[in-house]
DNA sequence: CGCATATTCAACTATCAGGTTGAACATGCC
DNA sequence: GGCATGTTCAACCTGATAGTTGAATATGCG
């Protein structure tokens, strides 16, 4: 078994991890700013962001004090080929999932 | 029937896990039949079995002394939405996007 | 320089995950 | 009934994970 998807899985099974992945799909940002809407430490979301960036799904990038992430969805592209790999279900529902982002107010040019 | 993605994505990450979907997608198996091709024991092969349970991936049936075990791919299907939500569009705000496939997923077949 | 900001390190604790073994339970067969 | 087969339970060990706190390291700025 492939090992990196032990660790994409890994990364994905923690809600914390999934909502900042979440939080960075909407822009990038600062590792002091993905900490602040959570209730824990400073400490604790720098280790999930390392999680998250050992698994390829975010890159960071240091410009003077700040670190910046990014998320990095081509990571997810294995992971999710495996699951297609079992192929007995359909591929996304666009028609609805484009009912959603309107819904939502978020269609992509909104940024 | 709708555990959340923490445990589906918990359950896909261990290897060992993986490889027993992979042959369920062959064919259903007895529990013994299953952890005939793995260096470990019975017991441990019944554990996984029960998280890949737990998380809806396989569903077991007991007929006679025999547990059958068979894929349940809706749950990978769920799953396998999310991460392509990922890739194909840009912003998107993934709580919703979560509320948005809990809903899609009780109705897959409404347009 | 001296201080504030941004991030990580180190040490520690608590909980969880994955494995073992031997016993127990459930069922089928003669 | 008695025994073999199929599966799980219970107790336990070990290592990994997720969190804490306080100190340490960089960097920016007046």
């Amino acid at each position: 078994m492939d090992p990196s998807l032990d660790i994409v899985f890994a990364a994905l099974a923690d809600p914390t991890r999934r909502r900042i992945l979440s939080m960075l799909l909407e822009d990038d940002m600062a590792v002091t700013d993905v900490a602040e809407p959570f209730e824990m430490s400073l400490a604790a979301i720098s280790k999930h962001l390392a999680i998250l960036a050992g698994a390829g799904l975010i890159s960071q990038e240091k410009r003077g004090r700040v670190k910046w992430c990014a998320l990095e969805p081509d990571a997810l592209r294995e992971a999710s080929i495996w699951m297609q790999g079992f192929g007995q279900f359909e591929p996304v529902n666009l028609d609805a999932f484009e009912r959603f982002l309107r819904n939502e107010g978020l269609t992509p040019e909104e940024g």
